[in-house]
DNA sequence: CCTATTATGTTATAATATAACTAAATCGTT
DNA sequence: AACGATTTAGTTATATTATAACATAATAGG
């Protein structure tokens, strides 16, 4: 893969799916063995599917895809998959789009911050210590306790915006 | 409204609707008017209604509440005067909730930090610069041309961590 | 091998949101 | 006031996203 001198690496990196996906994939199986806790091979087969997808991809797209090798497969199955692998961190809900990308790096603090590009769609996730040092700081400042956020920007990716 | 030593003050604001719906109509009046845009009875009902809530409020909940007045009432009939609401600045809409929640400030920036409390399901939008900023120079620094940013910190406010 | 637990299958339905077309109200112009 | 253009609201239908509830199968450990 070519690397652009105006694109920044950080965003060029969602567009390298080489290996990727096993490598997402080794990863959490690793995570899974290490929490003892089964990466069956449908929630499995489902986070290969989650990767699959270079963007965000919503639970019925998903679960199209599944059908096609797995007649059985429901709402409920594509559900219940996603939901382990959101527990487990390996998959991240991005709630403005209702959809589910791969986490970039599972077993990690998910203070990721999204930044969705409105043009082609693609969804970066960055740990930024910085967004989520803030918003800490600001929670704790209110005596509000924080168990979770979620950072979701919009906009153009450096790639559209020299379309 | 007594004010406890132990809630910071933020917090307890979203909790004294006295004034609150009519301040927030009339804000929304007056910028409507500076626009050259109507806020009309129906626009005006459904903002009333999402003040009326303490909480976010869902689309479904507003609709009916509304049906109890104006037996048309469907769901395009709420969708649109969100719509209307939202493009306008009155409204927000909660990404994590499906739901919808007044806007403490409108004609202002949109930048807030939503604490969303999961005990009591309250809502407090506060807009902070500090986060927003480190938002945007995060997203510049990437390249990232940045047009809307969510903001959404789950947790325990400071009265649901008393009891 | 048994059984408690976890995971999956299956059917139905809930909850959220939009499409598409019709009718009414309002605005600006004459 | 009357007209046409535009915006708003009514109406019906349906799309999209997600969960409830219960039955069956697979698996882990004693």
């Amino acid at each position: 893969m070519s690397v652009s001198k105006t694109i920044p690496l950080a965003w060029q990196r969602t567009h390298d799916h080489g290996q990727c996906i096993s490598d997402a994939i080794d990863a959490a199986a690793r995570i899974c063995e290490s929490r003892g806790i089964r990466l069956t091979p449908l929630r499995r087969r489902v986070l290969e599917l989650v990767w699959g997808n270079h963007k965000p991809v919503g639970a019925y797209g998903l679960l199209d895809e599944l059908k096609r090798e797995h007649s059985s497969a429901a709402p409920p199955t594509i559900y219940r998959a996603l939901d382990f692998l959101m527990e487990q961190g390996f998959v991240h809900r991005i709630q403005s789009l209702n959809a589910y990308v791969g986490c970039n790096d599972p077993g990690h603090s998910h203070k990721g911050v999204f930044l969705i590009c409105n043009d082609c769609g693609d969804a970066l996730e960055i740990e930024d210590k910085g967004v989520a040092n803030t918003i800490d700081r600001f929670a704790s400042r209110l005596g509000f306790l924080l168990t979770s956020q979620s950072v979701e920007a919009a906009g153009l990716c450096p790639g559209c915006q020299e379309a």
